[in-house]
DNA sequence: ATAAAAGCCGATTGCTGATCGGTTTTTTGT
DNA sequence: ACAAAAAACCGATCAGCAATCGGCTTTTAT
């Protein structure tokens, strides 16, 4: 039923977060954005936006003979995948596993990443109880 | 510099979880327990014990002549850092991502879950303000 | 129709985990 | 002390995957 096993490669999310930051983009669109930190051809950046598109991570939209790429999750969304996909290979519990992840980070949060998750926890709860309820 | 880069494959995780439930074992007690439902030889296991001690997962000490090894870390700081080396990679922002990572998770966590969180926060919290105060 | 741009395909390289067998070293039983 | 058994050590192979590229094919635009 999980069968998550998300993986990427650097050059995926160095492509990704330009399509997060930019919302769309083309190949040649791309390999100037990046090209610049890494010396590659365009086929390689090509290569990468194949791969994301074929792992989900994307859409694309012939727009007259070039595909545009763009993000098909939020990056927030990919990230709890990522974590997702790495706890998921643990025996049960997936919660501690989360919480125990959380509390390293949690040693170096400050106040307002603390106030969100409040939030966000008071959130779920509420979600939880309107549950029950019905 | 991060550098954290943790990886894992799937017979180092049931590695893992054996010294984790047992304590410590030496590497033939091991290829017992997981040659049930892997068909493995004994070097194999050997491999698996040898990776995870290089990488710093383990600790063992000679016994008399075979080596007995034992976690060097908790399975919930194991956790945390898979969570950090797979955050770590996208730009800036770890509490974001980690926060983000978290609201996937959070729409599956239960009440009890919930609970622990909120008391995790609380602490990290008054850690916070008692800082602040000296 | 032809050149340029894009897509598609296959190959190579590099890394890492899983897996094993053979050789050397250590332990142990007699 | 010696031989058999157990363990460690070493290196080799295999597989999967990301990164990288070049070349062939298709499509577009002039």
């Amino acid at each position: 039923m999980s069968e998550s096993a998300l993986n990427l490669g650097d050059l995926e999310i160095a492509v990704l977060e330009q399509l997060w930051a930019s919302g769309q983009m083309d190949a040649r669109a791309m390999h100037q954005r990046v090209c610049s930190s890494r010396r590659i051809s365009l086929s390689t950046v090509q290569s990468a936006l194949e791969r994301l598109y074929r792992k989900g991570l994307l859409v694309r939209e012939k727009v007259s003979h070039a595909y545009v790429y763009a993000p098909r999750l939020a990056r927030d969304e990919v990230m709890a995948r990522l974590v997702e996909a790495a706890l998921d290979r643990f025996d049960g519990r997936q919660a501690d596993g989360l919480l125990a992840a959380f509390v390293g980070y949690a040693e170096r949060a400050d106040e307002v990443t603390l106030d969100r998750l409040e939030r966000l926890i008071a959130a779920r709860k509420a979600a939880l109880s309107e549950r029950d309820d019905e």
